[in-house]
RNA sequence: GCCCCCGUAGCUCAGGGGAUAGAGCAUCGGUUUCCUAAACCGUGUGCCGCAGGUUCGAAUCCUGCCGGGGGCACCA
């Protein structure tokens, strides 16, 4: 905010040829904070007004006034500007305090919906941290995009069809026994589906003997519809408990089974268009030289997943007109999303453009993938267990007289598991370690939510209330906090801008960072300022709980 | 072979044209008669993968190379 003032003060002086976008797009806010509050490097105008930088620094700066400007420097071609302390503290807690949590809202995006394709775990196999990720990535995402006045549609596209069905089918009418099954349905499913692949590598046959598997639940065969809808429900069971756990829901839990019959009228629809082609028996869709083909129907006639998404895009378009439809899917599929909106495109729909493969990168061991076909995935129900045991163990240690520790711990444990997610750019690949996902200091969640907690502690005892706040102070110590404070509204703009709650995170750890300091350099409870400062700790407070909320993480009072 | 992503401190990662490249962890030392020590302070750390190029200015942009990962139709 106070970047497109400057900016706009420097453009007058410079006249009309340097617009004051292109004034706002160079001012940055410096290093050091002792160079100032913000600056405006002079080198860029250099060649046009054939003068030292410096020169131009020093004739910009002088001309250069406004209340709001404490105090104008020039060092090298800068020209490094102070703020007025007391008018910004004012004017950002006031703007906290009169709506709190409408605080970092934005309205760019008001009538526009938002579709995610989130979470999509396998039913009849483990709920692996691939999936956490694009859980809690998307459910950020959703968060952020309603912050900025969205309509988030989430949706779970369970993957609950295609011929690794037909495997697990295939497998179990081996050697399932029905009761093994029924006592925990995915621990056995999934080592059927183990079992399955070993026995593949010795006798190839069975990967056509799974493909037939999945032909006889196309065709709506009754055992192999009986046996998947009892996996299925058995499997979404199992899931449910983590979501509760995580604290995320859905807007739509839909299935690739769901679009079973939706799939012939895209399949008609492409061929209308001209665009199905047979090869080596199959129907597909070239894509020119720098794709390979968009593979539609199988040579046995079954449908592929890519069949599918396409039908779901277009169903999901035609529920939700959306402005962007937001694929939360490991970077590996990148090519099938890239496949799937030139089909689109391809075929007519002009709202192609507005899907997005919001990719991430995958979870690693030893630096390599983790496969489920070798059984080789660490399970979330173990990490967030484990997480939250040493959760409750810490608070037993540090605050014994805790009330409702095992809440919580809880709250603690799953907040450590999803900030280690979220904290670092997604596109990252992350060799797993549990070891660091249950770290509770330094820059992890807990760290934050013990932060928080300090400053809901100060705010008790000392009686504040929002009814008589006092949103003044020109407190040294306390003027980076207020900086951090006000800089919420554009961080999540720019998170949501880019689909990119790591920028949230990280955020939240400098303020947080920040307050910490200022809580052990000044005395708050019992200062001549006390209500003053009590103030700013609970714009503090409101910011980072609010902050953490969009990361979908919990903000305990106590812990 | 072709396409995409990534190489920054011992480790995990920020910074993605601008001032002396920053955090956390780990190491070592300090802070509690005082608001929650899951905290704070101090301490050392870097051919920013390599080589060219563009620019007043490159960790950042371009090209090539090296190294790691992923993908490349009948898994999703």
């Amino acid at each position: 905010m106070e970047k497109q003032m400057t900016a706009l003060q420097i453009s007058h002086i410079l006249g009309e040829e340097y617009p004051r976008e292109w004034v706002e797009s160079l001012i940055e806010v410096p290093k050091k904070a002792y160079f100032g509050d913000v600056s405006f490097p002079c080198f860029a105008l250099a060649k046009s007004m054939r003068k030292k930088p410096a020169i131009i620094a020093g004739e910009i700066a002088t001309r250069l006034k406004h209340p709001v400007f404490d105090q104008v420097e020039v060092q090298g071609g800068y020209i490094n500007i102070f703020f007025d302390r007391s008018f910004i503290t004012e004017h950002t807690l006031n703007q906290v305090l009169e709506d709190p949590e409408a605080y970092g809202s934005h309205t760019f995006g008001e009538g526009k919906n938002v579709v995610f394709d989130m979470s999509s775990p396998n039913i009849a196999k483990p709920f692996s941290m691939g999936h956490l990720r694009s859980t809690v990535i998307g459910n950020a995402l959703a968060n952020l995009m309603e912050k900025c006045g969205y309509t988030p549609v989430k949706v779970n596209y369970i993957g609950d069809y295609g011929t690794q069905f037909g495997k697990l089918l295939a497998a179990y009418t081996r050697w399932g026994d029905p009761d093994v099954v029924e006592a925990d349905p995915i621990k056995e499913l999934t080592k059927l589906y183990v079992t399955f692949h070993e026995a593949a590598e010795k006798e190839p046959s069975l990967i056509e003997e799974g493909r037939e598997w999945f032909k006889k639940l196309e065709t709506q065969d009754p055992e192999a519809l009986t046996l998947w809808n009892w996996f299925r429900e058995a499997s979404l069971n199992e899931f449910n408990t983590l979501y509760e756990m995580l604290g995320v829901d859905f807007d739509w839990t839909r299935g690739e089974a769901y679009y079973t019959d939706k799939m012939e009228p895209v399949i008609k629809l492409l061929d209308e268009k001209g665009l199905l082609e047979t090869s080596e028996g199959a129907d597909v869709v070239q894509l020119g030289d720098t794709m390979p083909p968009c593979l539609i129907r199988k040579s046995n006639g079954t449908t592929t997943y890519a069949t599918r998404d396409l039908a779901a895009a277009i169903d999901r378009y035609q529920s939700y007109p959306f402005e962007k439809s937001l694929y939360v899917v490991g970077s590996e599929q990148s090519l099938h999303f890239q496949q799937m909106k030139l089909v689109l495109k391809k075929a007519g729909f002009e709202w192609a453009d507005r899907l997005e493969h919001v990719s991430f990168g995958m979870i690693l061991q030893d630096g390599k993938k983790m496969s489920t076909r070798k059984g080789k995935t660490i399970l979330l129900e173990q990490a967030l267990e484990e997480a939250v045991d040493q959760a409750l163990l810490n608070m037993k240690e540090k605050n014994p007289n805790l009330t409702n520790p095992e809440e919580t711990a809880r709250q603690v444990g799953v907040g450590a598991v999803i900030f280690h997610d979220l904290k670092q750019d997604r596109r990252h690949d992350i060799e797993f370690s549990l070891e660091d996902m249950l770290t509770f200091e330094g820059n992890t969640g807990p760290y934050l939510q013990y932060t928080h907690a300090r400053a809901c502690s100060l705010l008790r005892k000392g009686s504040f209330s929002a009814e008589t706040p006092q949103p003044a102070g020109d407190d040294p110590e306390a003027w980076p906090l207020v900086k951090a404070v006000r800089a919420f509204p554009e961080m999540t703009q720019t998170a949501c801008s880019t689909n990119d709650p790591s920028k949230i995170a990280r955020y939240l750890l400098d303020l947080a960072r920040t307050f910490n300091h200022y809580y052990a350099k000044s005395k708050i409870l019992g200062s001549p300022s006390q209500q003053e400062r009590l103030t700013l700790v609970y714009a503090f407070a409101v910011v980072l709980k609010e902050g953490l909320r969009l990361l979908g993480m919990a903000a305990p009072e106590h812990m």
